[in-house]
DNA sequence: AAGATTTCGTTGACATGTCATCGAACTTAC
DNA sequence: GTAAGTTCGATGACATGTCAACGAAATCTT
């Protein structure tokens, strides 16, 4: 009904900004990371996520909850990783449906070489590049939007209108 | 040599929420498009980028410099749309290998009608979020990152070292 | 405890993106 | 002018992501 509010000016540029961004950033990162460490960042993600456990094991509905991924992509890619032996698969002891996934000595190698200098491109790329407000500024304003779309953070779970 | 820098909670905090916000809002933001008006986020770009010229017309190479996307890239992704019909390939006068992109009579209806409804989901889901100052800082913060990036923002042509 | 419903993970078909390669046409240097 | 090198866009093979469906197992309902 109403007229479209469109961008203004310093909007549109946020916008752009944004998403121009987005791409380099993506771009950039995803290349260093192939080139320094031989992983795509889907395959640094799933490792990284499985290394912050104790264990390095995560049955894979929780991985792929925390990666806001589905599970038919995370099947997908694992199996595709297991074949190069960085991950494996294990039956659940609880639920027979389930598999856990488990981080090889391989994976557990990968991860660990490839963590400096793929946080070092993500310093040398972005967050050093930011003065300390603006670190606030987008931490803040990321996680208003995540919240806002809906993003508990880890385990979505039971109680949706808690 | 060096220990690496690791992030610290701020800086993850930034980091993380970028991710989370970055995957999040495209998978709202394509869902909301696909429902609204059948078009992928990919497909509102091309038209998007279409329709500002003013003729929505543009070199192939052209367009996929501003997109920043690989020429094989759009390539294949034309070759979908001119089977919706929402856009042409011309010849180009000037270039007998070049081939120009044109916005079909349907490509245009098609982005006019989508456009409010997208506008409004960026207001929505971001933009309305953030406080001006916030905007603003959103678009500083991300546009010095896409110059670092070296990130001539249409056209890189010649001159690589000025 | 049986039947209905939901969840888990896998699978296959298909959509999309990347990479290497190609022929044609443009540009440059001689 | 022409040979060498570059750019343009298309193409096919392949990697990756999405979607719908499935069987098996868990959970809920009565």
């Amino acid at each position: 009904m109403d007229a479209t509010r469109w961008l203004d000016e310093r909007e549109d540029r946020a916008w752009r900004g944004y998403r121009r961004m987005r791409r380099l950033l993506d771009l950039e990162l995803a290349r260093e990371l192939t080139q320094d460490a031989g992983l795509s960042e889907a395959d640094y993600d799933v490792l990284s996520d499985l290394s912050e456990t104790p264990q390095g094991r995560l049955r894979l509905r929780e991985l792929a909850d925390r990666m806001l991924w589905s599970r038919s992509r995370l099947s997908h890619h694992l199996t595709r990783m297991q074949q190069r032996g960085l991950v494996t698969r294990e039956e659940c002891a609880d639920d027979a449906r389930g598999s856990i996934v488990v981080l090889t000595p391989a994976g557990r190698q990968a991860i660990q070489s490839a963590a400096p200098g793929h946080v070092a491109a993500v310093r040398r790329h972005l967050i050093d590049l930011l003065t300390p407000a603006e670190v606030d500024a987008l931490g803040a304003l990321t996680h208003r939007v995540v919240d806002h779309l809906g993003g508990r953070t880890p385990h979505p779970r039971h109680d949706p209108e808690a």
